[in-house]
Formats: structure tokens, C-alpha cells, sequence
DNA sequence: CTTGACCCTTACGCGACGTGAGGCCCTATC
DNA sequence: GATAGGGCCTCACGTCGCGTAAGGGTCAAG
């Protein structure tokens, strides 16, 4: 079943070139030859393949490919899940730049001009080595990764009722916080946020201060939010939601 | 009020040897020069640069992002749409990629494995100059396109009362349909609760029919969630729940 | 035994800059 | 007014991920 190149281009999308180049540089080299010095790739170049396709899609230089794929400790599914982020990092990227088009289409039919900070708000916070730097912290500390990775790995029915519980578990610290007399400013109550947001990214991926913050603003606005959380400690809805943006406003 | 080169690369994220380039290539040259021959940059340049940026990140070659901008008749606001139009364009790959990761993880967790062609799906329908063919196809029939454009245009640059609100008008649309006496597993309870999902997608970003079911549960196993979903409506959180989980079942 | 589709290697080209090298300009401080 | 440090200039060569021949073997079909 060993496919030759112009085979696997094909079903690659790809190029032969490109396969050719990535042989040349080590990237992905066909386990098989044939007597006359064809390529032949099977099943586990393929797989190796499709890794290096999704890594190069997310904009990895292929050096860094060849790296993270010979790693010896390579996880296959940290990996993808790493994919998966940086997937949806790029999600909120494009977000923000449909929002800016917008500003832009408004700022034009209104008349009003944009300063030369907002014309470029969104392109300047975006860092495109940032990826790499990325992968590499999680590279580096491949054990404590692995280990909170072998948590998420299976969302079990009943593990809703974990999240839920650990969910719980941080708001009431949070309303032990606020029963202490501590600020929502303080560092403690700003610790305590940081904690859920993590909390939300560890469970439901990806959510930057910005938008914990706006969560924060959300449970204020709405009222059958604002009951619920209060029903657990008078005005914990509000502390929470100070906590929150005082941890969005710190380390930046 | 002109701006030196390394003034605006710090305002638009980009380096000062990129400016120089643009130079060079004659695709951004700046209005003015001081006397000593330094480049200074107006206003208008900036806007310039904004398009250059915003159509590099579209993947555009510099020289095709020349003949557009060069145009004669080169509408802004039609570009804007555009740009627009392809951002979201993007944002649907994206999502293929996500899910084709969801899948690869599925199938290694379940231990099967996958055809080849499953495996290169998502990279092989992905045609990366059909954005270039689209822009001239688009500046070609300029009328229809306006019309279908303005539609999309605005979007509301504030407010969580807005999301909110859609939220609640969705939730409603459930709370009638159970009025209704409309089975949860119905295919119009199933077009809400995916309706409700892609809100979710919308506005907080991911959110696969997976966890889309664990959300109706997780409604169900927290009281607070319950209590508050059936002021609406008795029963509702349990109706909401079915919804979700049959339109998580289906369509796979 | 030829034809045409496929494969090989070698090598140069290109787009969008990065990265010096070498030198002028400009303000600030001694 | 001399010098230091930062910013600016123009060459010009390097890099990355291939595209694109050039020149030549391989292989199944006719």
C-alpha cells in the first residue's frame, strides 16, 4: 500500500516539489524507496504529513515543525489540543479584525476620521512569533503539560459535574474573600479571578482578560445573573465582577 | 503632523525596513521627504498603509495589493465589505480546521483510525489563490455585489445589552416552541438549540456541538442554572437540555 | 520498441522582507 | 563647538518555502 509522491500530493493538496523539499531537509522522509530510487510513503508518513501540514497552517517556520514532531517526549494528542487553541486564537484574531473593518465602514458613513491609534489598534497587538514562543513554553515544560492535558483529555458526562463542582469551589472563595473584608482589588481577590479565568480556559479554552472582564460586565447586566450569584452572598455579583476587571486592567 | 518611518512602523505593527520596501516597490510612498531626505509620512499615507496591512493579512501578494489600491476605481467602502466578506471567509476554515482536529482526537480516543482521505479533507478543498480570483471577480461586477454588501455592513460597535438581549430573544424562541408543545427532538428545536449554539460561536467564541451538549448539562446538574432557566418557563431548562443534546447527536 | 506519464536530482529564481555595513543628520550635554 | 547617541539614509547580501525548468532514468500500455 506504499503511495508515490505525485499520490500522497494529490491527496494532500499539496505540491510534489514541496514533498520533495520536505525529504531534502529532513522534515518527512518516505520510509520506503523502490529499486529505482522512487519515493514510497505509507501509513505513518501520511500521519507525520498531516502533523506537518496542520503545524505549517498555523504558521510555523518548518525547522520548528522538524523540532516539535522529533521531539522524543511528541504527544500526538497534546499536540492536536495545542492545535486546537492556537485554531482558536486565530478565531478571535480574524474577530477582531471583522470588528475593525466595521469601526472602519462606520467611522467612513459617519464622517467622523479615526485617530491614528485606532486605525491601527488591531494590527499592532498582534504578534504573529508569538505562536512559536508559545509552543516552546509548552514544549519546554513537557511534564506538568502532560499532566493537566491527561485531565481535559476525556470530557466523561459525568465530569460536568467536576467542572461545576470546581466552578463552585471559586466563587465561594471568592465570597469568603468578600466575607473577609478584603478589596476586589486587592491582590488576593485578583488572584481569585485569575483563578476562574483560568478555570474557563483549562475547561472551555481560550479566554483572554478582555473577555473576562466583559463576562464580569455581563453578570451585572443581567439581572437573572446578577439574583443567582448573590443569592450565594449579597453584592458578590458586583465584588466578583470588580475582581475581574481589576484583574484585566493589572500585568499589562 | 508628518510622521518619520520608525513613528509609523510602531503605530502599525510593522518593521521599518517593511516601509522601506513598500517604498521601493513603489506601494507606499510617502507624501514627503524632509530636507535631509528623511521619509515623512501624512495622514493619508497612514490610510494607505491601513489597506496595504489589511489586505497583506488577507494574503494578497504586494504587487496584486498595487493594482488594487491603484485602481482607479477603487471604492474604500466596497474594499472594506470585501475585506470583510473574505475575514469571514476565513473564519469558516478555521472552523473546518477545529473541527477536523475534534475529529483526528475522536478517532484516536476511540482507537480508529482514519482513511487517508479523511485525514487530508480539510487541507484539500482549501484553495489559497481563490481569494486572489474572488478580488477580481469581485471588482468586476462592482453593482450586485454593492447591494448584497450593505446588508452586512453595520455592525453595533457597543454592547453586551445587544448580546444579551439576542440571548434572551433565543431563549424565548425555545420557551414558545415548548409552549408549543413541540418535541425537543424536533427538527425546529433542534434549528434553535443550533441557533443558540452559533449565538454562543458568535459572540464568546468556540463552541462545538460536544460542548454544546455538556452546557445543557451542566444547566441541569447546577440549581441555580435550573431555577433561574424555568422562571422563564417550568421546564424549560430540561426542554433546552433535550434540544441540545439532539442537535448535538445529529448531523454527524 | 516507442510513447507518454511518472520519477529522479541539480540548480537557479522569487517574494517579502531581516540584517548588517557604512555614512549623514540632529539634538543634547559637557 | 565637540562629542555622543539615537534615528535616518542607501546599498547589498541572506533567508524561507517552495516554483520552475533542465537533463535524464523508469515503467506500463500499445
Amino acid at each position: 500500500m506504499a503511495l508515490t509522491v505525485s499520490q500522497v500530493a494529490k491527496l494532500a493538496g499539496t505540491s510534489v516539489r514541496a514533498l520533495h523539499h520536505y525529504d531534502e531537509i529532513g522534515l518527512l522522509c518516505p520510509t520506503g524507496r523502490s529499486e529505482a530510487g522512487y519515493r514510497l510513503y505509507e501509513q505513518e508518513d501520511l500521519q507525520r504529513l498531516q502533523q506537518v501540514l496542520f503545524f505549517k497552517e498555523l504558521g510555523f517556520p518548518l525547522e520548528e515543525i522538524a523540532r516539535i514532531l522529533g521531539d522524543p517526549a511528541f504527544d500526538l494528542r497534546a499536540a492536536l489540543r495545542m492545535q486546537r487553541q492556537m485554531l482558536e486564537e486565530r478565531a478571535v484574531r480574524i474577530r477582531a479584525l471583522i470588528e475593525a473593518v466595521d469601526r472602519t465602514l462606520q467611522s467612513i458613513e459617519k464622517g467622523t476620521a479615526m485617530t491614528k491609534e485606532e486605525m491601527f489598534e488591531v494590527f499592532g497587538d498582534f504578534d504573529p512569533t508569538k505562536y512559536q514562543d508559545e509552543a516552546e513554553q509548552r514544549w519546554g515544560e513537557t511534564d506538568a503539560y502532560r499532566e493537566s492535558a491527561k485531565r481535559t483529555a476525556r470530557y466523561g458526562k459525568q465530569d460536568w459535574q467536576k467542572i461545576k463542582a470546581e466552578g463552585d469551589a471559586i466563587q465561594q472563595e471568592l465570597a469568603d474573600a468578600m466575607a473577609a473584608g478584603i478589596a476586589p482589588t486587592d491582590a488576593r481577590a485578583m488572584d481569585l479571578a485569575e483563578k476562574h479565568r483560568k478555570y474557563l480556559e483549562r475547561w472551555f479554552y481560550k479566554c483572554p482578560r478582555e473577555m473576562h472582564r466583559g463576562l464580569g460586565e455581563m453578570y451585572m447586566a443581567d439581572a437573572r445573573f446578577t439574583e443567582n450569584i448573590d443569592r450565594l452572598r449579597p453584592g458578590l455579583a458586583a465584588y466578583q465582577r470588580e475582581a475581574f476587571v481589576a484583574n484585566a486592567n493589572r500585568s499589562e
